[in-house]
DNA sequence: CCAATTGATGGGCTGGCACCCACTATAGGG
DNA sequence: CCCTATAGTGGGTGCCAGCCCATCAATTGG
């Protein structure tokens, strides 16, 4: 038989391709998938990096405001958080004007790996990305943060 | 109740909208899911139009040749073309020439189907692009190609 | 003609993710 | 004081996509 590619030089159909919905779809499928592998190998998932994101850019708060914030099940956050104080990189805190409030912060060694996993989304992107140059990966990183905002209606997921 | 903001009144974290990897994965599954929701009022999947497309495309072809090019696991897409045939939209037959195979054909109605889906897939795409203008999708459906392109190494899913 | 390979299929396992409920503790208004 | 609402937590459920295995039929090579 003549079975000789290694690599598939089969194409996928123009009818997917013309699809920016199918692009968008795929692309940023890989993206999230190659991410979380990194993630994956310390134990983290999405989940973690957005929380400690949120409370490095905003500054401690109680989780109450990261739900809102992340759109994430408060009972999934618990649970994020939970694993996050376990290992040291947030800080929980009863907040004494709302004792049902609990005051999240972020360590140092939060905000340490923080810059970690920001680097690794960096190695991922340069992955994904590397068919543009750095204009065009300006332009694209401009396109999908209009796309981004203009539509504060979609629902939440990380 | 708090699951829905009239506005986002928050904001995410610009740490995460900094990164194109993080648009990218989540305006992809935003696209993703707004699709899918529409495919499963059919009672449908979305391999089932990656089938139809590629059938459409390229061609009656066996069930191996669809495995590759689409990268489906070979189980998966017997469930699929099985569901699809089910419905009319595609047929199959016996290669004369190697019984093994299965050669898949889409039918009239499958076209038909796969035509309407187009629509579908249109209408979620000015959703999701909507803040973009006719000149700027072209530049994102250009670049995202590019990017799609640029890396054929990636891994299955659709 | 036998053995190894390939194509197709059915079944079933799995991990991740979103979602929901029950329960406790606290707050705040009548 | 009650009564209701809110914040956090633990536990559990359901869905879906990807994957692997066993099996059967057909082909191919020795």
């Amino acid at each position: 038989m003549a079975s000789e590619n290694p690599h598939p030089a089969v194409e996928l159909p123009p009818t997917l391709l013309d699809l920016s919905t199918y692009l968008l779809s795929r692309v940023g499928k890989a993206a999230r998938g190659r991410f979380s592998e990194r993630l994956a190998e310390r134990g983290l998932r999405l989940w973690d990096m957005a929380v400690l994101a949120a409370l490095a850019d905003f500054g401690p708060q109680a989780q109450r405001d990261l739900v809102r914030r992340l759109a994430i099940d408060p009972s999934d956050l618990a649970k994020v958080a939970d694993q996050l104080a376990a290992a040291g990189y947030v800080e929980r805190a009863r907040d004494q004007a709302d004792r049902r409030r609990v005051s999240v912060s972020v360590t140092d060694a939060g905000r340490a790996l923080l810059a970690e996993l920001q680097a690794q989304a960096r190695v991922v992107q340069d992955e994904v990305l590397a068919p543009l140059d750095a204009g065009e990966r300006q332009v694209l990183q401009e396109l999908l943060l209009r796309v981004h905002h203009g539509a504060g209606e979609w629902r939440g997921g990380l």
